[in-house]
DNA sequence: CATTGATATGAATCCTACG
DNA sequence: ACGTAGGATTCATATCAAT
């Protein structure tokens, strides 16, 4: 299967074409249908241009139903069962876009906000002004599997959860493609900085990545930025001119977060191979980070305290007075009179594994 | 018709009593259909209690949607026709209410984003914390006239245009009604402050406001706070106990706010009668801000520069090489070797008509 | 009384590899 | 497919006890 490239020609069809489960990763930017009658007009009375786009022309709700379900339905059929589809929209479409893709059998991981600081104000002053546009994330099913570096998000956003809503500048200056009469080129640019979050937080690298609404390839940026590939669908002839010069423009970066190191889990050690390799001694005494002794190793995989033979994680919880707890980060061992935890020992054994292997 | 009660038992049933038009605003908290399984374990390994009533149960989408549209179908026939409706959701259920409320005809003027600076974390590292909710407000149709206190809301807002997102926190410490044991009386309380921009936003005084899910009664202590009328339904005899000793301790506030006193629009007058009641001069001068003369009155409606005969709206534009701009404020007229706009001749005009009517 | 620290809790679609 | 065991996982705010 062909990578990296843009095809050229009508969504739906192309995406007929391509094979089943072939897709890590979806994300879409359809027409919003933004059913705007006339001209909306500045004080001073300059025409605002919004979105007047013959692609953006549907003939009711329910011609536009039909044509999501139809892209909807391909992108399900050639996601990947551990895949996973960002869709973007406003309150025009959105609500078509969830309810239709719900009815699909998509299960909505996390509907999120992309709020801006700058956005096209409400110039009659009739409504709020809509300052943000909502993204839908989805798994291919309710039990479906997904990619989610969530740890590289959290140590991203100041090393604290990442939320749902995400404040996002829209795409202006520089960024902003303008043709030679200075006018943007694609009324709905996308913002790089939107795109790396979806591709950094549900992806990996080498992944592919599909954009069926390609415009000028702000998805494909990014993805070849962050060492994804991609594969772009577009009708426009223009905009894919646009989007190739971009991408051809781009470096590719990779570090521990392009590479996602920090989802990597703490290496899988018994006890018993801890004692095997030394690491341990049998019987051991085991300490609490303050230095009281609580139990002591029992036969390579249990502990023993005064009165029970548990797993390690039953006897911290069990001396911590919950449920459940992980012992490897709650007991110590002793080493020339200082204090050492039990989950140091298991990364230096993987770590020594390891060498022995090269 | 009965008003500031609450009414007992099932939601569309009491719908179906009320009479047609009836109600200016609607606000409406419907169950969720959050769809969760099993317990969710906090580190430590106690539960955490999310929404486990029964109200919240459905058999599946369809039954949901079913529901919902019942509801919605009934609230848009008691809807008077300039009245408009607030529903809220989080991405369980926002987009069967989106999708239905279009279909029934409603629409959308904004979605609204509740962000929570302290919403529930995500425990188990699965997702984006969800920090949000998503409220919807329509009018009853396409071209439907509604109420939007627009100058109350960007007053509000220190004076600049409200957003679509809204950053609020969840309804915690005294605010949150708990029961002897300490516990939520109702598991999904909502702010007032939420409430309150609903209620300021898209309500008059004395106006009739619904909430068929009345719950604890936030919607009815917002409402009688800033002087308007509330009608509640409620199935659990227990919440509406709650929420009728909730309002039975408010006071009435009444200001300029929640009497929308900054929406007053400029009074309707014309040059014409400026003229007769002797505030301007047949064929006065206008000169603009700067004191350049411009044109002069001619034949009491209109006005003439050096070549033209136009509106005074068009003359302001023309001079400021403008398609459009409002005359009233573009020009003035000389009194005691001082500019005095034409602006303030119109409110002075209208107070001295007003005086007379008294 | 002010400050610090421990504990409780809120609309939640909340694990995963292995046998 | 299903059960089981191992073990990984949270942020803002309110309350209350201790200093």
């Amino acid at each position: 299967m062909q990578k990296d490239i843009i095809l050229n020609g009508d969504c739906v069809e192309i995406l007929k074409t391509l094979p089943n489960k072939s897709i890590n990763l979806i994300f879409a930017d359809p027409p919003y249908f933004m059913q705007t009658e006339g001209d909306l007009l500045r004080v001073g009375g300059d025409k605002f241009r919004g979105v007047e786009d013959e692609w953006d022309k549907f003939n009711n709700l329910a011609h536009y139903d039909e044509f999501c379900k139809a892209w909807l339905s391909e992108c399900k059929r050639i996601l990947k069962d551990n895949g996973s589809i960002w869709v973007i929209g406003s309150f025009q479409n959105i609500f078509r876009l969830g309810y239709i893709m719900q009815d699909l059998g998509f299960w909505i991981l996390n509907d999120v906000i992309w709020t801006k600081p700058n956005p096209v104000p409400n110039f009659k002053g009739t409504r709020f002004c809509n300052a943000h546009e909502t993204l839908l994330w989805c798994a291919k099913d309710k039990n479906a599997k997904y990619t989610f570096n969530y740890k590289t998000m959290k140590y991203l956003n100041n090393n604290k959860q990442e939320k749902s809503v995400w404040n996002i500048g829209i795409c202006i200056g520089n960024e902003r493609l303008k043709g030679d009469d200075g006018k943007k080129v694609h009324s709905t640019q996308k913002p790089e900085s939107l795109l790396e979050k979806v591709v950094l937080s549900s992806s990996k690298e080498g992944d592919l990545i599909l954009d069926p609404f390609f415009g000028t390839g702000t998805t494909g940026v990014v993805a070849k930025k962050f060492g994804r590939h991609f594969l772009g669908i577009e009708q426009n002839k223009l905009y894919i001119q646009e989007a190739q010069k971009r991408i051809d423009k781009i470096e590719i970066i990779s570090n521990k977060i392009t590479r996602a190191e920090l989802e990597i889990k703490p290496p899988k050690v018994s006890l018993k191979s801890l004692i095997k390799a030394s690491f341990l001694i049998s019987n051991e005494r085991l300490y609490n980070k303050a230095g009281v002794y609580i139990c002591h190793l029992y036969e390579g995989e249990k502990v023993r305290d005064e009165s029970e033979i548990l797993s390690i994680h039953k006897m911290a919880a069990k001396h911590l007075n919950k449920s459940n707890h992980n012992g490897w980060n709650y007991f110590y061992i002793m080493r020339d009179s200082k204090l050492k935890s039990l989950d140091s020992l298991r990364y230096e054994y993987q770590m020594q594994i390891n060498k022995l292997k090269l």
